[in-house]
RNA sequence: CGGGGCGUAGCGCAGUUUGGCUAGCGCGCCUGCCUUGGGAGCAGGAGGUCGGAGGUUCAAAUCCUCUCGCCCCGACCA
């Protein structure tokens, strides 16, 4: 492609409009431009980076035996509610009325619609098991998109689903699409890690995500770094906290802490550390109130918290049930005394002498103790591992750090099979639910992470996996004309006869802006005509990553690049 | 949805506090000259409903009311 033939708008400068290195480079490399909020235009070098991914990610799909299909992007609404999520998704589904005043939605992600295929057209055993994926575009009407195309409300994903006659068949598939994962990850260049996840809204038991590391991800990781124990923030296990020395139990004292309502309150007025407090929050499980204890410094993890209680989802009482329960202000509530199951977090049961509510408003006690001044109905791990936390596997000290979600694959089992009756029937003659799994791919944030992971303060590094252009021809005098000829000869021979994707530089610009704008772009390999050519006859081939160059007479051209794609696509 | 900020030429911004002639600057764009190894220089030029609507005023980018849009923090997020 020559420059001056297609559309490649740099900028100089950082729009005002981007805060994160990779969408400001994407922008000002002329990759994207913003349509309006969550919604972006792919330009010419946006779409074949996007291609690129896209041709990776189909490639590996299809190695790994998943078949490709195309599902459309309207969506009835009663398919998601014979699934029960109509409500989960609740306003982030995008929905329209059309001219017969029939509700129609945008598809957020295709479980019912593949399962309604599925279940219509697969009935024995004979045809299973079967991956289906698609690479299309979701709706997500996100309350708050961002950082560009990391979270948008429209958006490319691969969704691939899996159907199976029982568990070992779901494994294998899983298994299946996990290394396919981990190869399309690899081929595109990104370090990336796998987490153990919960598997949240899409239900399933086991699920896990692929993570690049990144300051700006909006998903919190906890790992540890000795025996590579990997998990995020909502699923990581809390390991036990060792009780201490054992202090000698003091009576239990009533004080006043008048209007002190949160921990930090109570612990700056008693001059207590919050480590030495027990906070107690009131919930609602199964209709019924249920206190539960956290160390004051510990945050609930309600995910955990609901599980432990059997139940899908839990929430906070409201205020009148409080103050009935405890009888006091909501601020006030402690173990002590109360009427109603407690469940405590395991951090809980080592502490001794600590400083809790007294179901008295305005009122606090220091000194109780566990056993002694209340009893525990149910111990367990229902907080988020924080900071200081060991690893629940060794034992060494955890790491928390950010990361940008790229995939997430998950054992469904029979929760849509069952809710579809998505069924068939096995060697037995008998009907059983299909055991499903689906696994997701965000494409465009795998462009977004690469370039967070991968750029200088000139621009884009890409790898030469997605590279729009392999190789940039710049001839640094366009009106010269025997550059010219050089430039266009390469251009041919690299293009037409190596088959590589080539751009030529041949706009009438100074040196210098075409430099700065091949180094914005990314372009991993420049071929450099100027001076030197006229003096030595001889080209320069400089590296994008490394600054490295080299020389080589225009006949051993082709012989030389492909030499560089060979030491570039190394690891 | 709560909090904060912004909206003036394609992009980046000044001007708004304290209303006042024809609304400026840099980059980019067009023409010409000149220049050609890291975002050159000179000269000339095009481009604006100052987000929109209404109001106050002799006079509004500037003040008031309403409204639309965008960004950031938080809540939320298969």
């Amino acid at each position: 492609m020559k420059w001056s033939q297609t559309l490649i708008p740099t900028l100089k400068e950082s729009p005002s409009e981007a805060e994160i290195d990779s969408h400001k480079l994407m922008i000002r490399a002329g990759l994207i431009r913003r349509i309006t909020a969550g919604a972006y235009a792919y330009l010419p070098l946006g779409t074949l980076v996007l291609n690129k991914v896209i041709d990776i990610v189909r490639e590996e799909m299809n190695r790994a035996g998943a078949i490709e299909v195309f599902l459309p992007a309207l969506q009835p609404l009663d398919l998601l509610e014979e699934s029960g999520r109509l409500n989960i998704f609740g306003d982030d589904l995008i929905t329209f009325k059309d001219r017969h005043g029939k509700t129609t939605a945008l598809g957020p992600t295709h479980e019912e619609i593949i399962t309604d295929i599925v279940r219509n057209e697969i009935n024995s055993y004979r045809q299973l098991p079967i991956t289906l994926y698609q690479i299309q575009t979701k709706f997500r009407d996100e309350t708050r998109p961002r950082f560009g195309v990391l979270r948008s409300k429209e958006f490319i994903m691969k969704d691939a689903y899996s159907f199976d006659v029982a568990y070992e068949g779901l494994n294998k598939s899983y298994k299946s699409m996990y290394d396919a994962y981990c190869r399309i990850f690899d081929r595109c260049g990104l370090d990336y890690i796998v987490v153990e996840a919960d598997s949240g809204a899409m239900g399933g038991d086991v699920s896990h995500e692929f993570m690049v590391p990144s300051p700006v991800g909006e998903d919190v990781l906890i790992r540890c770094m000795k025996c590579g124990y990997s998990a995020n923030r909502e699923r990581a296990e809390a390991a036990p906290i060792p009780r201490e020395d054992h202090a000698t139990l003091q009576a239990p004292k009533e004080v006043l802490t008048p209007d002190k309502h949160t921990i930090q309150e109570v612990s700056n007025f008693l001059k207590v550390q919050s480590n030495q407090m027990v906070k107690t929050m009131i919930f609602i499980s199964n209709g019924q109130p249920v206190a539960v204890l956290l160390r004051g410094d510990h945050e609930v993890n309600e995910t955990k918290l609901a599980k432990a209680l059997g139940q899908d989802a839990i929430a906070l009482a409201d205020h009148s049930t409080i103050e009935n329960v405890t009888g006091a202000r909501v601020g006030f509530a402690g173990p002590m005394g109360l009427k109603i199951k407690i469940i405590a977090d395991q951090a809980v049961t080592v502490l001794c002498n600590f400083v809790t509510g007294a179901n008295k408003s305005d009122t606090h006690l220091l000194n109780v103790n566990n056993e002694r001044d209340f009893k525990i109905d149910r111990i367990a791990d229902i907080r988020y591992v924080t900071k200081g936390d060991k690893c629940p596997k060794c034992n060494a000290e955890i790491d928390i750090s950010q990361g940008i979600e790229i995939g997430h694959v998950f054992k469904l089992g029979t929760k849509y099979s069952d809710a579809l009756k998505a069924k068939f029937l096995d060697t037995n003659g008998k009907e059983k639910s299909m055991i499903m799994g689906c696994y997701g791919i965000g494409v465009n944030r795998i462009i977004a992470s690469l370039i967070e992971r991968s750029h200088d303060e000139n621009g884009i590094i890409w790898p030469l996996s997605l590279a729009p252009y392999k190789v940039i021809i710049i001839p640094v005098n366009a009106n010269d004309a025997a550059t010219m000829e050089v430039a266009n000869h390469i251009y041919d021979d690299l293009t037409n006869i190596a088959g590589i994707e080539v751009l030529l530089d041949d706009r009438d610009q100074r040196p210098g802006v075409k430099f700065k704008d091949a180094d914005l772009i990314g372009i991993p390999i420049k071929i450099v005509i100027g001076k030197k050519y006229t003096e030595t006859k001889e080209l320069e081939i400089k590296l994008r990553k490394s600054g490295e160059t080299f020389l080589a007479p225009p006949e051993q051209i082709q012989s030389k690049i492909k030499h560089l794609f060979d030491m570039l696509s190394k690891p």
